[in-house]
DNA sequence: TGTGTGTATACTGTATTCAGTATCCACGCA
DNA sequence: TGCGTGGATACTGAATACAGTATACACACA
């Protein structure tokens, strides 16, 4: 007699549809130029308005949406001067994480660190879309080695906010090996074991990012 | 015919009930041991539960509330383990835009630092809900003067998480007199306009902060 | 007396309805 | 033709209604 618990989840509409927002402005099937409204999306989903306009208030308090004047919602559009922002924000999460490992001189930690990397850079059919996840999937897993849950929101949080740009890829100047040596350069400055290291690098790395994204 | 402009606000209640239910867990009026009702909190604010919603599944998900299974919301009681990872997170916040200005070494923000702690230490009744406030305002001010938007509002965030506790305000064992020290130091060591001293200095700060905590 | 079941209670999440405001456009009038 | 006024339209925020689930409790029965 070994039923397995029913594995209910409870899980609200309002939920779903943030994810499915969230997703479809990352692909792309959501641009900038469109406005969202509670009703018309209401209505394409085929539920009611209330979860819809919990799911827009809150991608409008993370910053992702921006209400118009005129009504409905659209991404938001940061200025160069809030890139700029989001990169220092960025690097001090990060520049955090990596002061924390380095510090904490696990190996398996940094083991797992350097596969994630060579796995994510080792990209089949290196498309855009591609590349941009190996980056983000590496530099989130450095702050989730961190161990520190709320490094790791504030990493998301800022992420994305730059989700409708593919704001972090740099993907014009990108150059996919070059990329692969930097972030095994980060694995092996974090290995060295000094925070203060660590961390320089990891800044470096962010601002540089930073730099050919102007 | 100098007709002022309706200042209309369009302030939401949502937000309203938002900002009453941190007031009342910043005051203690509301304590970890009851837990919120939506229908019950419409009733007293004499509105519907729409908005008492709204705000309850904000605060919840920026981790100040929890849902209780059997129904209702109730203060998060953050271990110690997420104490310390609180304290990392501020200190990597705070790190960073101790840096920036640093960095920037503009006389007018070093002044205005200078000035917040000398005007916030100054406390005529040095109660525990004016150390507190003295506090965070001298520490915000660190992050606002940042310029960074970003990192005030991820302070925020953290600061707000905490304040069912007075987290962070280290109260039992604090010497006036002595913090005040500890907090021009701090001005003066991001005056010295080395990045890297400021940074620690703050980072030290904090970390003997959770030192004391503890 | 202990165990199981039915029912009341306490809540939530979602849908629906209501009331208001900003924007746009057409039409009347100087 | 230009301007102001009166709807119509397009939205939102808030109130209310509805339906479902988890917990608590009382009562029947072995």
């Amino acid at each position: 007699m070994a039923l397995k618990t029913i594995k209910l989840e409870r899980q609200r509409l309002a939920d779903i549809v943030y994810d499915q927002l969230l997703e479809a402005i990352r692909t792309g099937a959501i641009t900038n130029d469109q406005h969202l409204v509670q009703e018309k999306l209401a209505e394409q989903m085929q539920i009611s308005r209330t979860p819809v306009r919990e799911a827009l208030l809150r991608l409008e308090q993370e910053g992702i949406l921006v209400s118009s004047s005129r009504g409905g919602f659209s991404l938001y559009q940061p200025s160069k001067e809030e890139v700029r922002e989001l990169y220092q924000a960025r690097a001090a999460i990060e520049g955090q994480a990596a002061r924390i490992i380095a510090a904490h001189k696990d190996a398996a930690t940094i083991k797992a660190l350097r596969e994630t990397v060579e796995r994510e850079e080792n990209i089949a059919s290196p498309s855009v879309e591609a590349y941009f996840n190996a980056n983000r999937n590496i530099h989130r897993k450095f702050v989730e080695l961190s161990g520190n849950r709320y490094l790791l929101d504030m990493f998301d949080n800022i992420w994305n906010r730059g989700v409708s740009y593919n704001l972090f890829a740099a993907i014009a100047s990108v150059d996919l090996a070059k990329s692969l040596g930097d972030h095994l350069r980060l694995v092996d400055a974090i290995d060295s074991g000094d925070p203060t290291i660590a961390m320089e690098a990891i800044v470096d790395h962010i601002t540089h990012g930073f730099d050919l994204q102007i």
